[in-house]
DNA sequence: ATGAAGATCAGA
DNA sequence: CTGATCTTCATC
């Protein structure tokens, strides 16, 4: 009996529609590296380009989001407040994609804590967008990744298991404009979701 | 050329 | 709550 269910990658169709409906799709979907090192994404928010005051790509191309017009599938990974690295993966219309927020360590979590060494809790290894991709490894250079050819070590897997159900959407964190559209999802109660102090009012969440 | 803001996080 | 740290883009 294998420990774990094999893992198959997500083709490229996944990808097509809508920022809005690929992202809650990614729940549960596996970002794999080639080290073996593996999270399960938990929490995901849409972004959606001209339609989007909030999307780094709502007043067109330039050099940081050339990624996000390119084609679907791909990491577009842009560097935070001179501190964070942060990855989405393009889908849909070309300036979409979604921000993984979110990973709950699913293997090589050996080499994830190696990663991030001062982390005791396993709730903290990957649960922010700047988090995870410590935890995985994701930089700069992975800006462009193809995800369904694994060109760059990086791939999106599936191991079967299916999105919630339910897919509450709920508004997303850390923005200043388009704070009213519901464009954020999270696999309810994960522990492993960013921004607990923030989800204290609606909706279902932890306990 | 310049500066304000930014899809964040850890530690006090 | 605040400091860290630096790139991006709009404006001057």
């Amino acid at each position: 009996m294998p420990r774990q269910p094999a893992l198959k990658t997500v083709p490229r169709v996944f990808y097509k529609a809508d920022a809005q409906l690929v992202a809650p799709q990614l729940l549960n979907k596996i970002l794999r590296m080639d080290d073996g090192r593996a999270g399960r994404i938990v929490e995901v928010e849409a972004y959606r380009g001209a339609e989007d005051p909030a999307a780094h790509s709502f007043r067109g191309p330039t050099a940081r989001t050339a990624t996000m017009f390119g084609p679907n599938g791909h990491l577009y990974v842009y560097f935070s407040y001179g501190i964070h690295w942060c990855c989405n993966i393009t889908c849909g219309l070309p300036g979409q994609a979604v921000l993984i927020r979110a990973i709950e360590p699913y293997a090589g979590v050996e080499l994830i804590r190696a990663a991030r060494p001062s982390i005791q809790r396993e709730r903290d290894l990957g649960s922010g967008p700047g988090r995870l991709t410590q935890a995985l490894g994701i930089t700069g250079s992975h800006d462009g990744a193809d995800l369904v050819k694994g060109d760059r070590g990086v791939r999106l897997m599936s191991d079967g298991r299916e999105p919630p159900a339910v897919a509450v959407a709920t508004a997303r964190i850390g923005i200043s404009k388009a704070m009213d559209l519901p464009l954020r999802w999270y696999v309810p109660g994960s522990a492993h979701v960013s921004g607990i102090r923030r989800l204290r009012s609606p909706g279902v969440d932890l306990e």
